[in-house]
DNA sequence: GCCGTTTTCGGCCCGACTGTTTTCAGTCG
């Protein structure tokens, strides 16, 4: 059973026991939810050795259950609350406004078990005859259901960030605007976002309401108060625009960065060491000791600083504690791409102008690697053609100063493990870069035998896109990464971070696995057009999101050293 | 149900906004 069905099903016994009203277990178990979600191994691999019980948030009684579900493929436990309380908790929840108190008066005064229910209820004006119930929640639910209907779908961070940008340009136009600072998962780089959350500081917060909330791209206003107001934008999307003093800037820009759970154990820490932290400031005795910056709240509490993307409550509150939070690698270290394409397969513009683009953001290197020969979709090169591009990309790299052109390819994995370009064309480029295309479904252990056989070839350097994951379209394929891991160590081939958007594979917890490992990874953007370069800052957020320094990645290197690498 | 630089028992993050039960519970982040 994989980690995310075992967090799904504890996060839906949290959910149920919520509906019980049980204190606190509903807390113990979405810890123990997350922890096998940020877990970098298989759970079951933990459950041979005999490990559950260290993971954090898992004790004697949670384990058990982990142990039954993966042994028997269910749980009593889960099956017998579900029984109590046969409803579509899922889709319920999603009704804005509605919670788990709502949900069970609903459920036992009306049955109200799903979505059909609720709305015919909420037709009927059955809601606000309920005590405690009245006709604006009823109005309000009614209205709320159509968006719960559609899938709710979290929206790509490739995506989200220059909407988000859009947004923060447009508040600084406010002159009552003294700063404003993207927060949220954005700031954290999650792959997905749900909101895009804004934090200000001013000293007239209703100014700043009335601005945010008549701006052009709002089409609705969920809510509006002093300090702290909810949009829904025409691309659909939510905003939360929080308003804050200058005193209180660095409290509230941790606390509305988040994660949920990294802000509860931070509050934690702080009880412990005698001290309130909110998003005012961390305060003794009622009075703010620190607050302005973020840096000094962690200084404060004696943890060194922990960088937005490591914020998730997956073990970096422990090592800040310890001083042990690695240098993550920077936005501007990477010195290459060693994943594009151009005009000579799928990609929109020619080698001169992705070569041209790229020295335009600075790059020291780049590699060309068109599809080959069997991916005919993508108009893929064969041996005459390759050695033909060959040429170009020389001719290119002598024209363009100061930026070094390398000879690449991006070879086909057939369903053999096999590769469609002979070795005696792959030596003569400098970049073989091999990836999987098609036969996702033939199981981890033929997957994982195609993977390791071309890792075998000793003219490829590069496994592309590794698991084939397209967020929220496909789920990767299932690999035995650990003897992909060993393979890479052992063959010096590098495991991709694909950067595209709607791919980042490796995820952030594969990339953490494969460190932990001892590999080195390279991150690519995979460009088929100018504009998709630009995408190497998602690659190296999710780097930075798996603990990757510097020294694990091979485009940080420079040219000599990097071409030594790849010999 | 978990956990320990107060603790193996007794705690478990904190505040804004809304609607409605005129003093607060529920929801959300």
């Amino acid at each position: 059973m994989k980690n995310l069905k075992v967090a799904k099903i504890l996060n839906e016994i949290a959910d149920l026991l919520e509906l019980k009203d049980v204190e606190f277990k509903p807390r113990a178990y979405r810890k123990a939810a997350i922890s096998v979600k940020s877990l970098s191994k298989d759970i079951e691999e933990v459950k041979e050795e005999g490990k559950l019980k260290e993971l954090p948030g898992i004790g004697e009684n949670i384990a058990k259950k982990i142990e039954e579900l993966i042994n028997t493929g269910s749980l009593k436990y889960y099956e017998d609350l579900k029984k109590e309380f046969p409803i579509d908790f899922e889709s319920l929840l999603a009704v804005e406004g509605l919670g788990p108190k709502t949900i069970k008066i609903l459920y036992k005064k009306l049955s109200i078990k799903n979505l059909d229910d609720l709305e015919r209820a909420a037709k009927k004006h059955k809601i606000r005859e309920l005590g405690g119930l009245g006709k604006k929640t009823e109005e309000k639910i009614l209205a709320n259901i159509k968006f719960a209907r559609k899938k709710k779908e979290r929206n790509l961070l490739g995506y989200i960030i220059p909407i988000s940008e859009n947004l923060r340009n447009e508040l600084k136009k406010s002159k009552f605007v003294d700063k404003v600072e993207i927060t949220g998962s954005i700031r954290r780089k999650k792959e997905t976002i749900r909101d895009i959350d804004l934090l200000v500081i001013t000293k007239k917060p209703e100014k700043i309401m009335d601005f945010f909330t008549n701006y052009d791209g709002v089409i609705r206003v969920v809510t509006k108060g002093k300090s702290k107001s909810t949009v829904k934008l025409k691309e659909d999307i939510q905003s939360d625009l929080r308003v804050i003093e200058r005193k209180s800037f660095g409290a509230a820009l941790m606390y509305f960065t988040g994660s949920k759970e990294f802000n509860v154990e931070m509050r934690s820490v702080a009880i412990k060491k005698g001290l309130k932290l909110n998003e005012y400031g961390l305060f003794k005795d009622g009075k703010q000791k620190v607050g302005k910056t973020e840096e000094e709240i962690f200084q404060r509490l004696g943890m060194t600083y922990i960088e937005p993307e490591l914020r998730e409550n997956g073990g970096e509150i422990e090592a800040a504690l310890e001083g042990k939070i690695p240098k993550l690698i920077g936005y501007n270290e990477l010195k290459g791409d060693l994943q594009m394409h151009s005009k000579w397969s799928d990609g929109s513009h020619t080698i001169e102008e992705m070569a041209k683009a790229a020295k335009g953001l600075g790059h020291d290197y780049i590699a060309i690697t068109d599809h080959t020969d069997t991916l005919r979709i993508a108009k893929g090169m064969d041996e005459k053609t390759i050695r033909k591009q060959m040429k170009e990309i020389e001719e290119v790299d002598e024209r363009i100063e100061g930026l070094t052109v390398l000879k690449g390819v991006e070879v086909n994995i057939d369903s053999e493990g096999k590769l469609d370009i002979k070795d005696k064309v792959l030596k003569n480029l400098d970049v073989v870069v091999a990836s999987i295309h098609s036969g996702f479904r033939q199981g981890k252990e033929k997957l994982t035998k195609r993977i390791i056989s071309a890792m075998d070839n000793e003219n490829v350097d590069i496994i592309a896109h590794p698991t084939g994951r397209k967020i929220q379209e496909r789920a990767g394929y299932d690999l035995d990464f650990e003897k992909v891991f060993e393979k890479s160590i052992e063959t010096n081939t590098f495991l991709e971070i694909n950067s595209y958007p709607n791919r980042l594979d490796l995820n952030d917890i594969n990339v953490k696995r494969a460190l932990e490992f001892g590999c080195k990874l390279v991150i690519n953007t995979d460009s088929h057009s100018i504009e998709h370069l630009r995408y190497l800052n998602l690659g190296i957020a999710t780097a930075r999101r798996g603990w990757a320094t510097k020294d694990n990645i091979i485009n940080a290197l420079p040219i000599k050293k990097l071409l030594k690498l790849l010999s």
